[in-house]
DNA sequence: CGTGTAATTGAGTCCCCTCAATCGCCGTGG
DNA sequence: CCACGGCGATTGAGGGGACTCAATTACACG
């Protein structure tokens, strides 16, 4: 005798925004309950499935949104067809931009994602009417900006190993940061995206990315349980590769 | 018999708001003029030489900035040495983060530079109470978004070829703007800045930098001057290896 | 259990970096 | 006036790290 499978949120089934998940850190995580009831009328969910185009470069841009669950990935792609990661859109991120007509950049469903959509015109109009919003907004676009800049300094000027490092060391304390707890040696966890994917993220190819991983678990500063799953045998040496500085690496 | 050498604007003397040549595009823009005089209250001038740091990563900041004159950087210093620029700031960009205690990244002074600086606490107080204020600085902050997205595409997958002729034609682009007149043949300029910014700029070495530059030369599509002044012999050639399409990279 | 996609591994090449010497431009002082 | 020194830029030689192309292998999924 088994379980009836537990409901499963669908793009149809419509949460309140006070009982939303990313209430407290979305776009409208400063919002009063009135401001709260105007974003209700014009916002609507939609789903994609891992690996869907959820907008293109140069498409008409009818709604911003934001991340629910699930993540995708903002990215710009050169006429020869090589791919550079922008940006990773995890719960809470918002996408889009007020004010301008045309999506500028590629995004992509990493994983099956689900979006709470505002409707462009209705958001802007809201936008310019509550100081909130636009605060909220700023703050977190201050946010991606230091995160940019971030990974500006990873793209130009670190090697294959460092980046590599950087981008475990980022996960690994993502995971720590959800689990609520600390950074420490024998970290398993799930990378949250393909080689492919962590090669345009940082700038190289997937074999490279492989091989640089492949080195890591030869020096046993990690393990592999499949393709995606790794353990963090030694954190210390780990960190000690990003090219951050170790303290540095591991705080934070 | 000469003329008298015409008066300077120095650090020490005072601009009226209304009479400021960056009114138009700084985060002021928008302000009314009663905004504009709680403004002057706390603003004050001050000048760096170039070259000179402005503010150093990890500093107190104690005020942020809008640059009304000349050039600075922004950029961050690995801990062996290896530097990344991260931000070119240009008349009108703004500088520092509302709501940050410690400085993020060094600024350095790239030419003679003048910044009209707000005390960071009342400006702080004054955004929250300022939508105009809120308003614009996100604007700029979604425009600067953009930038360094840009920017990653160009480090983490153009080619030092590619790379050094999206940085000619950028510069040629913001002069051709300045000048209020179209991009076409002939076109000479200034570089405002040393090969060993350039570098830094584009994540390569000065070396890299010198040796495009002189290919560059011997392929007849630019012409030097000294070393700093850039004479483009055929933009179509150098935009058809910018990466980027060249029609994407004439226009814009 | 088979099949297709993702990931790994290998061989070879090339682009950019490193190290080092030289050049050119200026301001300074003899 | 020119020699000198300092700094930025250029050029050269050589090496290495990441890429390309290609062949397996491992894994996920039906």
């Amino acid at each position: 005798m088994s379980l009836a499978p537990a409901p499963r949120v669908t793009a149809a089934s419509y949460v309140k925004c006070t009982n939303c998940e990313i209430r407290e850190r979305a776009v409208c995580a400063t919002c009063d309950a009135d401001e709260l009831r105007q974003l209700e009328e014009i916002k609507y969910y939609r789903s994609f499935d891992a690996g869907q185009p959820i907008m293109f470069e140069g498409d008409e841009m009818h709604f911003v949104a934001s991340v629910v669950t699930g993540a995708a990935t903002l990215s710009r792609t050169l006429p020869d067809g090589r791919i550079q990661m922008l940006g990773l859109l995890l719960p809470s991120d918002f996408i889009g931009r007020p004010g301008r007509d045309l999506v500028a950049y590629d995004v992509t469903a990493l994983r099956d994602v689900t979006l709470c959509c505002f409707r462009r015109k209705p958001f802007e109009a809201m936008l310019a009417r509550t100081p909130h919003l636009n605060a909220r907004l700023l703050d977190m676009s201050l946010d991606e900006l230091d995160v940019a800049r971030e990974w500006m300094l990873l793209l130009g000027r670190k090697t294959a190993r460092e980046k590599i490092t950087c981008l475990l060391t980022l996960v690994a304390r993502r995971k720590a940061a959800l689990q609520r707890r600390k950074l420490a040696d024998g970290l398993t966890f799930e990378i949250p995206m393909s080689r492919e994917a962590m090669a345009n993220y940082l700038g190289l190819t997937i074999e490279t990315v492989s091989r640089q991983i492949s080195a890591l678990r030869k020096e046993k500063i990690l393990e592999l349980q499949g393709t995606r799953r790794i353990t963090l045998l030694d954190l210390t040496r780990l960190a000690a590769q990003t090219g951050d500085g170790i303290d540095i690496a591991l705080s934070a």
